[in-house]
DNA sequence: AATTAGCACTCGACTCTGATGAGTGCTAAC
DNA sequence: GTTAGCACTCATCAGAGTCGAGTGCTAATT
């Protein structure tokens, strides 16, 4: 049965559809051209397998026979958007299929009260620690939609100086650990060629959090680059040395990211991922955390809407097949991050779109909160 | 082809074997009934099929023929060492079976120097990082075994101070950070329901460095109790809220703990595995970390050598069929956590487990590394 | 008494077969 | 333009037959 579906539309035109094929005329979709479309495509996300005419024009309120919409089908594969397993097979959509769908067709299924409940329950937990909300995040995510889910932390380079401190472990090793406003911890093992003393290092702390307040570390490099110019710097071996420090510090440290996995195995429970040698390449690409960090990074720069992504479109081999739906989550002006979820290109795009986005709101929200002092 | 053997013999002497059954005479195994049993094992954990009687009196130097062969497996199924999965299939070992081979008879492999160079290379990268050396030990474990590598991390309980740093977030919310003489961060918010200034709390950091230097932190709590029933201490405000803040936070984190796993796709090479519903429930078991650091845990406190469970012997039902291999690293006389590998019931001891011991030791002489001032 | 050759038997794995049915494309009639 | 009808395709499944690895038992041999 088709869900009952509610009248908002998406707005994902990251990838335009073309009607222009090449140097074809123009390829217009009729509108019985778009139900079939649609029919298939809804069919197919519920039961997986290749539907065949006859269930269209029995289940979907097209009022014609089964003999025309295999007419319609075989038109719309002619143009890209169907594809048959085999001859004898109903057909399944292709990722263009899915692309026009996604931009066009789809309409959002209104979430349930009980939805928004547990994810509000979830994240909002009174431990207001950063790690555990970001883990709680994608660990709801997962279990709502049945699929993997995934957050990327916030980049240092998107927040603001909470406190910056040095602390010597050894000789010509210091470690810096640098908390930012919205409570994330990051801390680095720094080799340095000269020894310094922890009291030192306690005074480099302290010029540092003054000349760093309140400039967003993005903008810290620049400037800490602007106090080196500065003549009462430039030859006092203390704040030279604090600051070419830090620089060093933040040349390596301000990009890098890490992401929060949850419910691989969720993926595991989709049929179409039951060949042991695809399952295995793709729980391997997550071990390697990199590509999908760089993927997510593309995603953040893009929109500021939900998004998605189809398997060839992410440029990654090893995710032909899977379909990644992903928000940013920001605090105030300033993206911070993205969450989404990872799943067969099969998924039940109406009903995750809106998670989504609504656990990517309510994330914002929460990093929001007033900084209460 | 049998593999060159070494003649030195494990001390893994966790679950005893048991000659005696229940009532039963003693039934002791004969010369022969040892061979036989050892070529079955060997034998399967190479090929990881059930072996005939006719393949070990051919390829196995006994000098017997395959009906007597039978005869022993039949023996030895009766006692309990072997199993048959069908009529017509070979014999295959049991848990017991295993646990016999590993007690008496299995003699480890020399390691061979690229192995050795391979994981000295792993461990011994420049970047002196605790985190990255723990993660760089369970990849090359997990890479060098084929199956999956695990790290526990060193408990706060079993390390030293450095240093101890508070920081105020928002109101009524510090965050706690603590550092390890070894190098380890651990951080924490805590709600307080008491606001403290910044510069209370620096006060507070350096009152509990003094107190706790040089105290192991597994003592630091008694310390701390102590401390508090000094009269000085009883009616001045800042020490005893420090004090019992401190208290606060080691008594939630003192024995936390976290793991490494990696390479947990190579799981899925392994033939017994090729049952999606039974990788599945693996997976899920990996997934919640919280019952491995468990098993781990306890292992920890048992021996000072390798040791290995089998699948029944660590009482967790999702880990039937599966098999650790783990040793403790440590630092002096304390240990500190344990690492080790973690694969199907057939795996190749005799190789595996001189490398899960050698990366132990290794890992402890580097833990070791003098604290260079 | 232990060992072995011989043999009947078992049973999983594989192949071949035909039946079934979902689904198609095409054509001719409406 | 739509539809009924029909021949055709092909994955899937069940059943039958074959193969071969491996067993257990027995009787002969050492």
């Amino acid at each position: 049965m088709r869900p009952s579906l509610e009248c908002r539309r998406t707005e994902t035109h990251l990838y335009g559809v073309e009607l222009y094929e090449g140097d074809d005329a123009v390829t217009e979709l009729t509108k019985r051209d778009q139900q079939v479309l649609e029919a298939v495509i809804t069919d197919h996300i519920h039961s997986g397998d290749p539907v065949g005419s006859r269930t269209i024009s029995k289940r979907y309120g097209l009022k014609v026979s089964s003999a025309t919409i295999r007419n319609v089908m075989a038109d719309l594969e002619e143009m890209g958007f169907l594809q048959q397993p085999h001859t004898s097979a109903g057909r399944i959509p292709t990722e263009k299929g899915l692309r026009f769908y996604l931009d066009s067709l789809m309409q959002f299924r209104e979430m349930e009260e009980g939805e928004r409940r547990l994810i509000r329950k979830a994240l909002e937990e009174t431990q207001q620690d950063i790690k555990g909300l970001l883990q709680r995040t994608s660990r709801i995510l997962s279990r709502l939609c049945k699929q993997a889910g995934v957050v990327l932390w916030p980049r240092l380079s998107s927040t603001h100086l909470k406190q910056i401190e040095f602390i010597r472990l050894r000789r010509q090793q210091i470690m810096v650990i640098l908390i930012s406003k919205s409570g994330l911890v990051h801390h680095t093992v720094l080799d340095w060629e000269e020894d310094i003393t922890q009291d030192e290092l306690d005074k480099y702390g302290r010029y540092l959090n003054d000349l760093l307040e309140d400039v967003p570390l993005g903008k810290a490099k620049e400037r800490i680059l602007e106090e080196m110019q500065k003549e009462k710097v430039l030859f006092d071996q203390l704040y030279s040395r604090a600051l070419r420090i830090s620089r060093h510090f933040f040349q390596f440290n301000l990009e890098k990211s890490d992401i929060y996995i949850e419910g691989q195995t969720n993926l595991l429970n989709n049929p179409e991922f039951s060949d042991v040698e695809r399952m295995r390449r793709i729980l391997e690409t997550f071990e390697d955390k990199s590509r999908i960090i760089r993927l997510l990074d593309k995603t953040l720069n893009m929109s500021s809407g939900v998004q998605i992504i189809l398997g060839q479109e992410s440029e990654l081999e090893e995710l032909q097949g899977i379909s990644l739906i992903s928000s940013p989550y920001r605090k105030g002006d300033t993206l911070l991050g993205v969450l989404g979820v990872i799943g067969p290109l099969r998924m039940d795009y109406s009903r995750i779109i809106p998670v989504v986005e609504f656990t990517a709101g309510l994330l914002s929200q929460l990093m929001e909160e007033p900084e209460d002092y």
